[in-house]
DNA sequence: GCAAAAGTGTTAGCGGTACACCCATGG
DNA sequence: CCATGGGTGTACCGCTAACACTTTTGC
């Protein structure tokens, strides 16, 4: 870093949102986004990633929670960096350097996210036009969550504290687009999971109660974090 | 991105950059790193990882290059983002965004890279007092190559065009700091591997001539690209 | 021919998948 | 008592680790 003439570019951070929401009530749910109209040039009137500039005295990651927070009224379950776009001609006019991040938000409190006219709730995988290069940068964060469920335990992040074995795996199976063994994944969770009782059951089903379980992860050792506390892997 | 005022952070492009070197000739190869001696304040004097202030009209991953190539006189044989660095205090005084690569070198050519006063290359896993943050990242950078390695197909990146499969699996433990079982390699990598024979092989060894082989991903369709060439994968 | 690395064959164990089956509850 | 999802048992398959063995060269 020497001290020469300063950087033109712009220094923004965008953040993509993810939740599931049913279509129709009791439908299996899908993973949907929020994203904001502009209302400033360029690209005025598309729709485009929740964001904004850097502020001078802010972390990267709290803009990112900050500008969720404008748009939903909710705090992330899970927030990490997904990647940094720059490319010269990706806004026109300026050099506009766009660090983005993808949370993870709890289904039951997304439902009572906050929705003016500004804001609008899509399908993830069915997008609008968007403004500059946010549709690719969705379609990367959503590859990212799909390969992230299949070796992370990122997915009871889009549920809420407490939850059932199949409403787990109805999240995975959202996420994933194919379905899964339930006795399988029932083993699988319980072995190799944080997963721990409750001691609840759900009550009001047509049938045999499910037990509930909580996201804690007992095997960690308290301090014991990995690097950057979300580490990349990279694809082939 | 809404026009308001504009960010006064600094943009900077930094490299970490791998290559393999013996200690002792005949020995076993290990990780290197280059680093710049800093000219200026802050932290004049202490080693750092090469880089730069972003250009307004340079993308990021051009800038990523040249500076490598600045610091080496090489040209990388991989290259992919690997995080963007943003806390406040990260350097004293001013607020500066480091947007890092990380980058593979052909060991044969590494052998010759440039050398200068300001310039020094060290053992990845054991570094010196360096500036700022760089030692986290750098350490973050072999924590990915690490974990990069194991599932993809990066490691010829370390070697040059043609390599035997002894050489390719002494790429594999030097990154693993591990022994791999000779027998098994081979077939993992000729089942799974892009590699292909060139006919040719490796002469004046003490022993049985080893055949050569050539990275060359014959399964990929040309234009089938992964997401962003270098996509990410997050460890748990 | 002897040492040493290149290269092949064979087997055991482990984890994931498929699927048959029993359990518990509301209606 | 029946339908339905919750929950358990088990057999098979493919992959990998371990390691014995054969081949080919330089000296």
């Amino acid at each position: 870093m020497p001290t020469t003439p300063p950087s033109t570019a712009r220094l923004a951070v965008s953040t993509v949102i993810f939740a599931l929401r049913a279509d129709r009530a009791g439908g299996p749910p899908a993973l949907w986004t929020p994203l904001v109209r502009r209302t400033r040039e360029p690209q005025l009137g598309h729709w485009a990633l929740p964001g904004g500039w850097l502020p001078p005295n802010e972390e990267l990651e709290t803009a990112a929670a900050r500008t969720l927070r404008a748009t939903t009224g909710l705090a992330p379950s899970y927030l990490e960096q997904l990647y940094t776009f720059g490319g010269v001609d990706r806004s026109p006019g300026e050099r506009v350097v766009s660090v983005v991040y993808w949370a993870l938000l709890p289904s039951d409190e997304a439902a009572r996210a906050t929705i003016g006219p500004n804001v609008r709730w899509v399908p993830a995988d069915t997008l609008p036009d968007l403004a500059f290069d946010h549709a690719e940068i969705i379609a990367y964060a959503l590859w990212r969550l799909r390969t992230k469920v299949e070796y992370s335990e990122i997915a009871h992040a889009l549920l809420g504290r407490t939850f059932t074995l199949a409403e787990l795996r109805e999240v995975y199976e959202a996420v994933l687009r194919r379905p899964l063994d339930p006795a399988n994944f029932r083993r699988t969770m319980l072995a190799s999971g944080g997963l721990q009782e409750t001691g609840e059951h759900r009550a009001g089903t047509p049938h045999r109660p499910p037990k509930l379980y909580r996201y804690d992860p007992a095997g960690t050792a308290p301090g014991a974090r990995e690097p950057f506390r979300d580490a990349e892997r990279t694809a082939s």
